[in-house]
DNA sequence: TATTGTTATACTCTATAACTATA
DNA sequence: TATAGTTATAGAGTATAACAATA
């Protein structure tokens, strides 16, 4: 049985994750969170002050994405910059009260309309399960690339 | 215990497939097919012979947008267009046998990188078989929001 | 009126290249 | 030389809008 042929296992995930990210993309945002934003900055809540580049190589986009994404973060008040006094050329992010806030509405939108679709009654308690057990595994998976 | 708590599972499962949408993207390709051109050829593969809106219908995308791609795939000869004898306004898709030899290289890139990725010794026997079941649960997923 | 398909246009996200400033 | 950060530019992938042809 090639039930575990890698090979039809990966073409199978870049199919489904492709339809779903767009779908995703594509809910419109009360908030104005988008999702490179939303990742940023829970990113940052996560990790506690840190540089625009420690950020980058940790969400695996350039450098210049993620100081674009921080900029307009920083704009809305929602992450501050400060300059490291023991090396110039740092700058240091944090997230602020704002910021946490703007997190907490987000769930409300994106991830709580497919939380919805999780818990409609399409998906058995079982299938939510291996949903919530993939999560790391897909991470993982992008890492070793 | 909140473990199938599904806005927690909704959020992670988001921040894990966008990263890994975002990797696979960057991978270069030799055989020049992208990503949308891959799904749609495959799609018309699986499905046979039909329209350019019915694909669309099915890959969530808009008509232009699956109507650009197959353009593509056309003029690479991949795909022959053919207008429907019963109805002027319908145009029928169908893959060539050139289409179907890319599909088959296709196979040898990024999916292959993949899924050199999952069978390199990082994953577990258990963790493939966990991805291979999700991959229908996260169409499922994008198909009902 | 509804559907199929096309053209034109613009947006989002990300990349590469080139630069400044600091170490 | 190497690292942090910025600005400029370009590309992929989609979307919305507007239209023609056919049903």
């Amino acid at each position: 049985m090639d039930e575990l042929d890698s090979e039809g296992v990966a073409s199978d995930l870049l199919a489904s994750i492709s339809v779903l990210v767009r779908r995703v993309r594509q809910i419109p945002t009360g908030s104005g969170l988008s999702m490179p934003e939303r990742g940023a900055l829970s990113r940052l809540d996560r990790t506690g002050p840190t540089t625009s580049s420690a950020l980058a190589r940790e969400a695996q986009i350039t450098a210049q994405a993620m100081g674009a994404t921080l900029s307009v973060l920083q704009e809305r008040g929602l992450v501050e910059r400060r300059r490291d006094p023991d090396d110039g050329r740092r700058v240091v992010l944090s997230v602020t009260a704002a910021g946490r806030q703007a997190l907490q509405d987000k769930r409300n939108e994106r991830a709580e309309l497919l939380s919805r679709a999780l818990s409609s009654g399409d998906f058995t308690r079982a299938e939510l399960k291996q949903l919530a057990a993939v999560a790391p595994l897909l991470e993982r998976l992008a890492r070793s690339i």
